[in-house]
DNA sequence: TCCATCCGGGG
DNA sequence: GTGTACGGATGGA
C-alpha cells in the first residue's frame, strides 16, 4: 500500500477487457506526476416510467433484456424529484461507456423515456465520487503497471479529502512561426517554435545564422525541430501546456507536420500523441497534461469583460498586460528565411519569443480564475477553458442536481429547439436620455439584478405555474398574461443562485481581512457564474431551459427599475438616463444625502435579497442625440469619476478602421468637456487639429487606417478600398493572404476613395487628403458631443474663424 | 428584409 | 466521445 498527497488535473477513461478504467492524472504534493486508476466505476442511466409503461413493466422488460452489444451490469429502483414531484425511476448499470448510446437507439425505438444517458463518462465519475479538480486528494492505493505509461500508476483504494490546494502549477508557454503561404492547410514548413516557462526561454530553428542571443538554439530540418519540440515538454514537465490559438493553429500544425516526416509526438504521460478533435470544434487534448489556449478563454469568458473587440493576442495583450508584441511585418519572415538575413531572423526569433512570453503571462494571470471556475462547478481546467458560460452554470447545476436528488432534465430534441429558437424574450428598459452635459450625477444601482431577482421571486421552470398558489401568488409584471412562481417551496435554480450569492457574500467578507488573490479570483468565478444564470435560462440548448421564466426575470427587472426612476421623480430628482439595473440622476435642489436616504427607503420594500445601492458621484457626464437627432441616444454616453478617469460607453473608440487622429480627438474632447469643463478649449482644440490636418503637418503615422483582409482578393466583388490597395500590391508581386491586416491612408491621388487609398510605404504626410479625414473621420467622431455644446458640424470644419458662439458661455 | 454560410484566432 | 456550436457579419435570393 502506497499513500499519496494527490491533486487531480485532468481525467479520461480506456476500455479494458471490455470495462471501463479511469485514469486520474496530475501530481503529488512532492511534484511528481501519477496517475491513479480506479477500475470500480461504471456507467448508468435511468428511464422513467409513464402512460404506456408502468415501472413494473419497465423492470421485466429490462430484467429479460437481451441484446449482443449490451450487458446490463445492474437494475435498481430509485426515486428522484422530477419537474418538482417525487418519482420513481429504474437506475440502468451498464457494462462500458460505448453502450450507452446503443441502448438509447433501443429505447427510443420502444418509446421508453431515458435520463442521464447522455453525461459523458469521466465528468460522471467526477459528479459521483465528489472528486474536484486541482483540490488535494489522499489517496491509498497499490502499485500498478499499466500499459504505456511514462509515469507510476496507483491503484486506488481509499481517497479523501485534503486540505490543500494546487499552488505552483507549472506552465510552459509555446509558440510556431512558420514560413507564410497561400494556402490555408499546414503545407509550409514550421520554421521555428518559442517555449517560456519560469526561468526558461528558448528558441529553436533550422537555419543556422548569426545571433548573439543564448535563447536560440539550432537544429538541422523541420523534423529535428519537431523532435526537439516533443524533448522540452518531456524534460520541463509541465502541468499546463499553454499556446495563443493553439487548438486552432500551432498544435494541428504541428500534428500535421509531425505526421508528414512520420515523428512521434508521444508528449502524452500515456505515451499517447495529442490528436484533433473531431468535427468542427478544433480541440486539442494532450493526455495527462493541461492543453491551455488563451484565445478561447478570452472569446468563452472574458470577452464580455475586455474593452477590445478584437482577440488577437496583441489586443489582448495590450489590455491585460500593458505589453505588445514585437512590431514586425509577419510577411517578411519568408524572405528574409530565404535570404538568410541575420538581422530580421534575429528579429523574429526574438518576436516569435515574446508571442510564448506574452502567452505565459496572460496564462500566468488568468489561471487562478479558472482554477476556482473549475472548482465551482467541478470540470477539469481543459473543458473550462473551452466553455462558454452557459455550459458552465450547466455544469454547476447538474453536479448539484445529484446532492439534491434532482433529476437532471434532457436536452431538447430537434423540434423542441427550433420551437424554442422561434421565440424572443423582451430585453431590459433604457431610459432615453435628454442630450446634454449634466454636472454631479449620482449613480445607484441594483447589486447583482438577475440573480438577486430569480432568488427574490423563486424563478424556474419547476416552480412556474404552481397549482397550489394560482389564486395567491401575485402575478410576475407581464402584459397578457398570467405567470406566477410557487410561494410554497423553492425551486432548485432559486436554491442554487442563492448558494452563490451567499458563498461570494462571504468569500468576500474574508477578502476584506485577507486580501488573498485565490479568493478574489474565487469571488469573480462566483458573481460571473451568477451572472449568467439568466442567460442559461433563455438559452436554447439549455437542459434548464424556460421562456416564461427568463421572460419573467426581465419583466420583473423593468419593473423594479421603473419603480426606482418614478419614486427618484417624485422626490424631485431629475433622472437622466436609466438602463437595466442602473439608474443615473442629478440632484437639483436635493442633496446627494437626501437620494441616498430615499435609496434606503426603496430597499425596505424589495422583496428577498435584491438591493439598491449608490455606486458613485461623478463630477460630470455627457449625452448625445441619435444619428437622426430626433432622440437621444441609448447606450451612448461619457461620465467622469471623481478621480478623473473618463468612462466612455458605446462611443466607437476602438474600432479598427478608425485612425489614430479620429481616436485621439475624441478622447481629448471628451476629457477637456467632461474634465475643464471647456467647452471653448474643447472647441478651439478641433479647429486647431483640423487647421493642422489642412495645413498637413501631422505625421502620417496619425492617419493610418487598418483593415484586415479576409478572403483571397479575386473573391470580393465590392471594391473597398482596402480591396484596392491589396489589388495594387498584387500588381507589384505582393500577395496579401487572408488575415493580412492592410494599413493604407487616404490621400488626394485619384477621384473615387477606393482610388486614393494607398500603402504607407508608398506615401509621406503630404499626400493624405485632408478633407477625407476631417470630414470623415474627425467630424463624425465629435459631431455629436459638440451638437450638445451648441456647435454646428459647419462650426468644426469651415475655412473661415469661428466666433460667433462665444456669447454661450 | 430574410435565410444560409463563413469566420473568428494563427502565419 | 454516454457530446450538436456560438453569435455576428456577410452575401445571395
Amino acid at each position: 500500500m502506497v499513500t499519496i498527497r494527490f491533486f487531480p488535473l485532468d481525467i479520461d477513461y480506456r476500455i479494458v477487457d471490455n470495462k471501463p478504467v479511469i485514469r486520474l492524472f496530475g501530481k503529488t504534493k512532492e511534484g511528481e506526476q501519477v496517475c491513479v486508476i480506479d477500475n470500480e466505476f461504471y456507467p448508468y442511466f435511468y428511464v422513467m416510467p409513464d402512460e404506456n409503461n408502468s415501472i413494473e413493466d419497465l423492470k421485466n422488460y429490462f430484467e429479460t433484456f437481451t441484446h449482443e452489444e449490451i450487458k446490463i451490469e445492474k437494475i435498481e429502483q430509485v426515486k428522484k424529484q422530477y419537474h418538482g414531484k417525487e418519482t420513481s425511476l429504474l437506475k440502468i448499470t451498464v457494462q462500458n461507456p460505448g453502450q450507452v448510446p446503443k441502448f438509447r437507439a433501443v429505447l427510443r425505438e420502444n418509446s421508453i423515456r431515458y435520463f442521464e444517458a447522455d453525461i459523458l463518462f469521466a465528468r460522471r465519475y467526477l459528479i459521483d465520487k465528489e472528486i474536484v479538480p486541482t483540490q488535494e486528494y489522499i489517496i491509498e492505493g497499490e502499485e500498478t503497471a499499466m500499459q504505456g505509461m511514462k509515469i507510476r500508476c496507483i491503484e486506488m483504494k481509499e481517497i479523501r479529502s485534503g486540505e490543500a490546494m494546487l499552488e505552483d502549477a507549472k506552465i510552459l508557454a509555446f509558440d510556431i512561426e512558420a514560413y507564410p503561404s497561400e494556402r490555408r492547410t499546414f503545407d509550409s514548413p514550421i520554421l521555428m517554435i518559442s517555449f517560456y516557462g519560469k526561468n526558461y526561454k528558448k528558441v529553436v530553428t533550422w537555419k543556422r545564422f548569426n545571433t548573439k542571443q543564448d535563447y536560440v538554439e539550432f537544429v538541422n530540418s523541420e523534423a529535428e525541430l519537431l523532435q526537439r519540440f516533443k524533448e522540452v515538454i518531456e524534460d520541463y514537465k509541465p502541468d499546463f501546456i499553454t499556446g495563443y490559438f493553439s487548438d486552432g493553429f500551432d498544435l494541428p500544425y504541428i500534428i500535421e507536420r509531425a505526421k508528414k516526416y512520420k515523428v512521434r509526438l508521444d508528449i502524452g504521460l500515456d505515451r499517447s500523441a495529442p490528436e484533433l478533435g473531431k468535427g468542427r470544434s478544433n480541440n486539442v487534448k494532450i493526455t495527462g497534461i493541461n492543453h491551455f489556449d488563451v484565445f478561447q478563454l478570452t472569446r468563452n469568458v472574458l470577452s464580455q469583460s475586455l474593452k477590445t473587440d478584437s482577440y488577437t493576442l496583441n489586443e489582448v495583450a495590450k489590455e491585460l498586460l500593458g505589453s505588445e508584441k514585437v512590431d514586425i511585418d509577419i510577411l517578411k519572415l519568408g524572405p528574409a528565411w530565404d535570404n538568410k538575413d541575420d538581422e530580421l531572423l534575429d528579429k523574429f526569433c526574438e518576436y516569435n519569443l515574446q508571442d510564448s512570453l506574452l502567452t505565459f503571462e496572460l496564462c500566468e494571470k488568468l489561471l487562478p480564475s479558472v482554477m476556482e471556475l473549475a472548482k465551482i462547478v467541478n470540470l477539469p481546467v481543459y473543458d473550462v477553458n473551452r466553455q462558454a458560460m452557459s455550459q458552465m452554470v450547466e455544469w454547476f447545476l447538474i453536479n448539484n442536481a445529484r446532492k439534491y436528488n434532482i433529476l437532471v432534465p434532457n436536452k431538447p430534441s430537434r423540434d423542441e429547439l427550433a420551437e424554442r429558437k422561434s421565440k424572443s424574450i423582451q430585453g431590459a428598459f433604457v431610459l432615453e436620455p435628454v442630450p446634454g452635459l449634466y454636472n454631479d450625477i449620482l449613480t445607484f444601482d441594483f447589486m447583482s439584478l438577475y440573480p438577486t431577482l430569480i432568488s427574490a421571486h423563486n424563478i424556474s421552470g419547476a416552480t412556474l405555474r404552481c397549482s397550489c398558489c394560482r389564486d395567491t401568488a401575485e402575478p410576475a409584471p407581464l402584459e397578457g398574461q398570467k405567470i406566477w412562481f410557487c410561494k410554497q417551496k423553492r425551486g432548485f435554480l432559486p436554491i442554487m443562485i442563492n448558494e452563490l450569492i451567499e458563498r461570494r457574500l462571504r468569500v468576500k467578507k474574508i477578502l476584506k481581512e485577507t486580501k488573498s488573490p485565490f479568493l478574489n479570483a474565487r469571488q469573480l468565478g462566483l458573481k460571473l457564474l451568477a451572472n449568467s444564470f439568466w442567460g442559461y435560462i433563455g438559452f436554447s440548448f439549455s437542459r434548464w431551459y424556460s421562456f416564461d421564466s427568463a421572460a419573467s426575470i426581465t419583466a420583473y427587472a423593468r419593473y423594479y427599475i421603473k419603480k426606482v426612476i418614478d419614486r427618484m421623480q417624485e422626490e424631485k430628482f431629475n433622472v437622466v438616463y436609466s438602463d437595466t439595473d442602473s439608474v443615473l440622476l442629478t440632484t437639483g435642489e436635493r442633496t446627494k444625502e437626501d437620494a441616498i436616504e430615499v435609496a434606503k427607503d426603496i430597499n425596505k420594500d424589495l422583496p428577498g435579497i435584491m438591493e439598491l445601492e449608490f455606486e458613485g458621484h461623478f463630477p460630470a457626464g455627457i449625452f448625445v442625440s441619435t444619428r437622426d437627432e430626433k432622440s437621444g441616444a441609448k447606450k451612448r454616453y461619457a461620465l467622469i469619476d471623481e478621480k478623473d478617469n473618463l468612462i466612455i460607453k458605446g462611443f466607437e473608440t476602438v474600432r479598427r478602421n478608425t485612425s489614430q487622429i479620429a481616436k485621439q480627438v475624441q478622447k481629448k474632447v471628451l476629457a477637456i468637456v467632461l474634465k475643464e469643463q471647456n467647452k471653448d478649449k474643447a472647441y478651439k482644440y478641433v479647429r486647431q487639429i483640423v487647421e493642422k490636418v489642412r495645413r498637413k503637418e501631422l505625421e502620417l503615422q496619425n492617419f493610418i487606417i487598418k483593415t484586415q483582409i479576409t478572403k483571397p482578393i479575386e473573391e470580393y466583388d465590392s471594391i473597398g478600398p482596402h480591396v484596392a490597395v491589396a489589388k495594387r500590391m498584387m500588381e507589384r508581386g505582393l500577395t496579401p493572404l487572408p488575415g493580412t491586416v492592410l494599413q493604407y491612408v487616404i490621400t488626394t491621388k485619384g477621384t473615387k476613395i477606393r482610388d486614393r487609398a494607398r500603402e504607407i510605404d508608398e506615401c509621406s504626410k503630404e499626400d493624405i487628403d485632408p478633407e477625407y479625414y476631417i470630414e470623415k473621420q474627425i467630424v463624425p467622431v465629435v459631431e455629436k458631443i459638440f451638437e450638445v455644446l451648441g456647435y454646428t458640424r459647419d462650426d468644426l470644419i469651415s475655412l473661415k474663424e469661428q466666433s460667433k458662439l462665444d456669447s454661450f458661455f
